[in-house]
DNA sequence: GGTACTCACCTTAGCTGC
DNA sequence: GACCGCAGCTAAGGTGAG
């Protein structure tokens, strides 16, 4: 590299969610729980150490996890309170550095390079983070260190704990590749650690022969690019030889905004569909205007009880950032869908952004209708003003009111599959 | 038999205008 | 006028991450 060498830091909490619920039921420290997955149709969210000694990890079908470990203690997620925890942890990254990207709530890379001189090195800086988080939050995480973003997620995953079938053995905490030693470090990894090989693209590098990421690094780019797309080759080759000039981005502006959800019991008429669109359209509008977006494209997804799945789009002159606006464009799409065979998830997303000035002309869209776009932009915004001071479920549409009374969808509030059993 | 939710990015195909 | 190649855009679907 010609450039000066970067000092970046992967943070990634243990079990985090686990942990969190932890510090508030430590009778259950030490036990096989899980977080999510406390419907019949659900995944589990995350896993304790305890239980991933069982096979359990973030993403199992419930189904199996209760089978896989019967012991388990089930426990609902509560987004609200680790997004809270969340940034809790965020504070103390700003104590070493501001160029923090977040990744999730709980991971995110900072770049270190220009805290070095004043708070010592690389794995000084990873130390007194992980001292920090530990002792003011009562949480665990690992840290890689590393000249690149892509070695220094590889190098968390290095420092992490491992649970084996006979126990649990902890991780270094802190992990680090020093400059010079990419390539002895990344090399004998298989190449599924790589960043962007999903099952998909494995299948077609083991077509090619490929088991490590020294196998994949020996290839011709070409030979790669050809197996698996010019964008994706060319990316996963400079990756197989430690190329990674990715900055942290600090301010990443969000490209969409969307709300799906998965039904305990499969939707079968046009009425519930409709009043779902609504129930999700309100919830993608109000989030848009919290962040003062307004979108020109909207696209709908429907996942059928066999779990084909479809999505239909739509892109409109004018930005929209009213439950309404997004109701009237996305409600054609909506029927033609037939949903005699069932449906166990709908989702509605925005994207296409424009600045949300544009948003009041909505005029050829609500044609049909008494009130003015102007009108149902107030109409909306003072929504937002009571959620904001009485809760989500103070209010919303009358017409996504079903037999189970409102319920708002909030970001993450069904993160992890419905409640209640299918049935 | 069992597969959530959110977001980003890519590929492919079809359409349109030049 | 028909056809071709190309660029740009959009829609639909796939893949991957966390």
């Amino acid at each position: 590299m010609s450039t000066a060498q970067r000092c970046i830091l992967h943070v990634d909490m243990d079990a985090f969610y686990v942990s969190v619920e932890l510090r508030r039921r430590p009778d259950l420290r030490g036990q096989p729980v899980v977080v999510g997955g406390t419907g019949a149709r659900g995944v589990i969210a995350a896993a304790s150490y305890e239980a991933r000694r069982f096979g359990l990890h973030s993403a199992m079908p419930s189904s199996l996890a209760r089978r896989k470990c019967p012991q388990a203690v089930f426990l609902p997620g509560d987004h609200e309170l680790y997004a809270q925890v969340s940034a809790e942890v965020h504070e103390i990254f700003q104590t070493v550095s501001p160029f923090i990207e977040p990744l999730s709530l709980d991971e995110a890379f900072l770049d270190v390079t220009g805290a070095t001189r004043l708070l010592g090195s690389g794995v000084q800086i990873a130390h007194r983070v992980r001292d920090a988080v530990w002792q003011q939050l009562e949480l665990r995480c690992s840290v890689g260190v590393a000249p690149n973003k892509f070695l220094a997620k590889l190098a968390s995953v290095a420092a992490k704990p491992k649970a084996t079938p006979t126990g649990v053995v902890d991780g270094t905490g802190v992990w680090v590749v020093e400059p010079g030693q990419e390539l002895a470090f990344l090399h004998p990894l298989p190449a599924k650690a790589l960043w962007g090989v999903g099952p998909a693209t494995l299948e077609k590098l083991e077509r090619l022969g490929v088991r490590t990421v020294a196998d994949l690094a020996q290839l011709d780019e070409a030979a790669v690019v050809a197996s698996v797309g010019a964008a994706h080759g060319r990316h996963l080759h400079r990756l197989a030889w430690a190329l990674d000039d990715r900055p942290v981005e600090v301010d990443r502006a969000a490209k969409s905004v969307g709300h799906e959800e998965t039904y305990a019991t499969d939707l079968h008429t046009q009425e519930e569909l409709h009043r779902e669109l609504v129930r999700l359209a309100d919830g993608v509008a109000g989030r848009m205007r919290s962040q003062g977006l307004a979108a020109r494209t909207f696209t709908l997804k429907v996942r059928f009880s066999g779990f084909h799945t479809i999505s239909r789009a739509v892109t409109v002159d004018a930005a929209i950032a009213t439950a309404h606006g997004i109701v009237q464009v996305v409600e054609p799409l909506l029927g033609a869908v037939d949903p005699g065979p069932g449906v166990r998830l709908l989702g509605v997303s925005a994207s296409n952004f424009a600045e949300a000035a544009e948003q009041l002309s909505l005029d050829q869209l609500l044609e049909r209708d008494t009130a003015t776009p102007q009108e149902w932009q107030a109409a909306e915004d003072t929504i937002d003003q009571i959620r904001s001071r009485f809760g989500n479920a103070a209010i919303g549409p009358a017409s996504a009111v079903g037999p189970d009374g409102l319920r708002v969808v909030r970001r993450g509030a069904q993160q992890w599959g419905p409640d209640q059993p299918a049935g």
